[in-house]
DNA sequence: TATGCGGAAA
DNA sequence: GATTATTCCGCATA
């Protein structure tokens, strides 16, 4: 049975103001948080029904290991049918409204044929998670964070309420509609808050924060000051304006500033919308934003208590994942008078793209700088979105990046696009330490400087001192989907900050650690469609292929002898008739004047590959030197039309020239990296040309393992809709001149190689047998290819007692995990290991 | 230049 | 269904 909901409720009237007097005032959560809630008596049956949906639609859709739905639910569900759509009446004018509500699962399926589609879709990109994205048909899913980013950017509850309800082809179920209002009931009540080095929790609702101070997690994080909560006067806000922005860039700032506020709620809609025709029902969508700053100005008080820094990971996640109650995190960066401003602005030739603005205007929608995650594709001018923020806050701002070389970018980006003094922005990576001597200013640096733990060099100490013992007016993180790993989250916790920008093109990671963002960061404030970036002109238009290569018998044959999968994702990789696409596709695009990358994870494969066709290739041991002498060429040498890289090329790597990508192993499922590498060609150059393709080819070997990684990989592609041809003969590929591996002998001999490499990987052999021999290991990546080795007596000698030594780890390991079972505990064990093999295989 | 650490992945 | 174990890569430091 759904829970009822109070009608006279809805709207947003304000409840009662409750102050607590003092630390012991009891309070339910319940009553405290919920707006149509008059009646206090009613508090247990109202909170059960809170519960009650918001498990269920947990249950269904987000994270439906944590609760067990009750008993007597379970037993109706067997009699209750849900999918039944009868219930559902649809709307006289279905036909043109766009949305299927799926009321058990929060799921929402999106027509994209609909004349209202793109009103629809960006309506849903504020308030659900895109599932996939298909040509027909776009999924998304409601769940309780989707919901508090669409609070967090100024949807109010009426708004999702109304809005689903205009564009769905049936009437809204009630299950939804009850989870919609408990879960939004709660969002924007708690702010964290930075003052003076110091953070606060902070609040409207005084009985709110009582409540918090009991939760056993942030109850002892707090600081105590007095034992009364601290009351202040709620501060105001004016209008603003984003640089780069067509306001901005016109008349005089003051006309400017009042247009901006009705703009930056309009453009939503407005934008992409000016080409559909609006009927009575679409144009009640484009009225649905409400004025902010109503809100706030109604409220003159809030209450604080102050918190613990180094605690402050634990209070966020437990705000957001148990209690339910994410914490906004928003700075008034105008009314900051003890930061010093820093002096920025864009300069006058940037002008930014609308969805760049439309990302912006999510963040800076009320005036304030709120934290959240912007996601858009690479090439699609990440760095001018986060410099653009930069700008508008002028604040010291912090840079973290993946690496010194995209920290180098970073700041070449800053001294292009904006009006920087070189003197007020730094670079902090291993190689370089700049200084910064002003009271404000901006600093690049790598994630690494800031998370190493270990002792550090001197001056790179000192540097890190001055990060940590500042104020930040903005971080932000490029590339944020590194930062859930457990050592990147540090540096949350470790510098202070009162916003951060996160921008990723992929909110992707095989773990299920992407929602930890939510509290770390923030939610999504704004997510591009590929697609349509890429009709528009912004990023390249790409085609995708996959080739599918038979295995040559004698490949096949060695791949089904092989025991590990290391042995036979190369052998699939050395398919000689995969080496043959590969050259056929070089010659082919090197022809029509392409410039082509060609990815291999394997470096051994990357090697011989690039060897044979005798071009250059870059990998992890290729010195920095040669690094930039090949790319530079790459970009400029006519002759140079084709590289290899190694999976060092899947990030941050600028090459505009690449029109052609091909890919020919690549290990495991990873969405990101295919994705990524896409990217790699999207902000080709010659884009904008009449007709101008990209070309991503993955070149696959039949009935192979890879068959089924490289469907996985490109889940994400697909999702975002583009489609992947599958071409299982490459026309002409016989005519090509000077094809390698025409004869079966020359077959062979790359088999018997490939063969040798597959058991030198293969790990236990030839370490004995290197002894052995008594020739020092080739030098060569991590001792791979190379030197020639046989498999005898010897090396099940080896084997033998390498087996022993692993049986000894195993079963230490599993007395290690009863004690501790945490995965970094465990990683340890297996760098010890690895050690003692390493020392092993020293001291014979 | 070499070492060590941490991350990503099925 | 949770767990596993190996490989490569990049950064920072000595």
């Amino acid at each position: 049975m759904p829970p009822k909901r109070k009608a006279a409720a809805a709207t947003g009237s304000r409840p009662p103001k409750r102050v607590a007097s003092g630390v012991n005032t009891p309070v339910s959560m319940g009553s405290s948080d919920d707006e149509y809630m008059s009646d206090d008596a009613d508090n247990d049956v109202h909170e059960h029904d809170y519960d009650d949906v918001v498990k269920k639609f947990q249950a269904s859709s987000y994270r439906s290991k944590d609760t067990k739905p009750q008993e007597s639910d379970q037993a109706s569900r067997l009699f209750r049918n849900d999918r039944d759509l009868s219930g559902l009446e649809l709307k006289p004018d279905h036909a043109v409204r766009p949305l299927w509500l799926d009321p058990e699962k929060g799921r929402i399926v999106v027509e994209t044929f609909s004349p209202s589609f793109k009103q629809a879709q960006n309506f849903l990109i504020n308030i659900a998670e895109p599932q996939s994205r298909t040509t027909n048909v776009h999924e998304y899913t409601i769940t309780a964070h989707s919901l508090f980013a669409a609070v967090s950017v100024g949807l109010t509850t009426d708004d999702i309420i109304r809005q689903l309800e205009v564009f769905s082809k049936t009437k809204l179920p009630d299950g939804l509609k009850d989870f919609i209002y408990s879960a939004t009931q709660s969002f924007g009540k708690v702010r964290l808050v930075l003052k003076h080095n110091r953070y606060y929790i902070e609040s409207q609702d005084a009985s709110v924060l009582q409540m918090l101070l009991r939760d056993p997690v942030i109850g002892p994080a707090r600081i105590h000051e007095t034992d009364e909560l601290i009351q202040e006067k709620a501060p105001q806000m004016g209008g603003l304006v984003i640089p780069g922005t067509k306001d901005a860039a016109g008349v005089k700032q003051a006309e400017a500033a009042a247009a901006r506020k009705k703009a930056a709620r309009d453009d939503d809609d407005d934008d992409e919308d000016e080409d559909d025709k609006k009927d009575g029902a679409e144009q009640d969508m484009t009225a649905y934003l409400r004025d902010e700053d109503d809100d706030d100005d109604e409220t003159d008080q809030v209450h604080s208590f102050q918190i613990d820094g180094e605690k402050i990971q634990a209070v966020q996640e437990q705000c957001n994942v148990k209690l339910q109650l994410p914490l906004t995190e928003e700075y008034d960066f105008r009314n900051d008078e003890i930061n010093a401003n820093l002096d920025i602005d864009l300069r006058p030739m940037a002008q930014i793209r609308y969805y760049q603005e439309h990302a912006l205007s999510k963040m800076f929608g009320n005036g304030r700088a709120r934290s959240g995650i912007i996601v858009l594709p690479c090439g699609a001018g990440k760095t001018l979105v986060g410099i653009t923020a930069a700008c508008t806050v002028k604040k010291s701002a912090i840079v973290l990046c993946t690496s010194a070389m995209s920290a180098y970018q970073w700041k070449n980006e800053f001294l292009k696009w904006s009006n920087i003094n070189p003197d007020d922005i730094a670079i902090f990576t291993s190689g370089e330490k700049e200084k910064l001597n002003q009271r404000a200013g901006i600093i690049v640096c790598t994630y690494s400087m800031v998370t190493q733990n270990t002792r550090r060099a001197h001056d790179s100490q000192q540097v890190m001192d001055f990060i940590t013992n500042r104020e930040w007016g903005l971080m932000v993180l490029d590339e944020v989907h590194v930062v859930p790993a457990e050592m990147f989250r540090r540096v949350t916790s470790k510098i202070k900050t009162h916003s951060k920008l996160g921008l990723t093109a992929t909110l992707l990671r095989e773990d299920d650690k992407i929602k930890d963002l939510n509290f770390l960061i923030g939610p999504k404030l704004y997510e591009a469609n590929w697609l349509q970036l890429s009709e528009e002109g912004h990023i390249a238009r790409v085609q995708c292929a996959e080739v599918w290569c038979p295995m040559t018998t004698e490949f096949y044959g060695e791949y089904l002898k092989a025991r590990t999968t290391n042995k036979r994702s190369l052998l699939s990789t050395m398919n000689p008739r995969k080496f043959q696409a590969c050259q056929f596709l070089i010659n082919y695009h090197e022809n029509r004047g392409d410039k082509i990358i060609v990815f291999s994870d394997n470096v051994y494969a990357l090697e011989k590959y690039a060897k044979r066709l005798k071009k250059p290739y870059i990998y992890g041991d290729t010195p920095q030197r040669e690094r930039e002498m090949v790319l530079q060429n790459f970009q400029q040498n006519e002759s140079v039309k084709t590289i290899f890289l190694s999976k060092i090329g899947d990030t941050s790597l600028d090459l505009p020239e690449a029109t052609c990508l091909i890919q020919v192993s690549s290990h495991y499922g990873s969405r990101r990296q295919e994705a990524q590498r896409l990217g790699r060609i999207l902000r080709a150059k010659r884009r904008n040309d009449e007709g101008f393709n990209a070309f991503f080819y993955s070149l696959v070997s039949k009935d192979t393992n890879e068959m089924y990684y490289s469907s996985k990989r490109q889940a994400f592609l697909v999702d975002q809709g583009y489609s992947f041809k599958v071409i299982t003969h490459l026309t002409g590929i016989d005519e090509v001149e000077g094809l390698h591996f025409r004869d079966t002998s020359s077959r062979m001999e790359l088999l018997e190689d490939v063969l040798m490499a597959g058991e030198e990987s293969g790990s236990v052999e030839n370490i004995q047998d290197d002894l052995f021999s008594g020739r020092q290991m080739h030098k060569g990546p991590k001792g791979k290819p190379g030197v020639r080795r046989t498999a005898g007596a010897l090396s099940e000698y080896a084997g033998g007692k390498d087996m022993a030594y692993i049986e000894y780890n195993k079963s230490r390991n599993k007395e290690l995990k009863k004690n501790k079972p945490t995965s970094k505990f465990f990683k340890d064990i297996q760098r010890t290991n690895e050690k003692r093999k390493a020392a092993a295989k020293a001291d014979q």
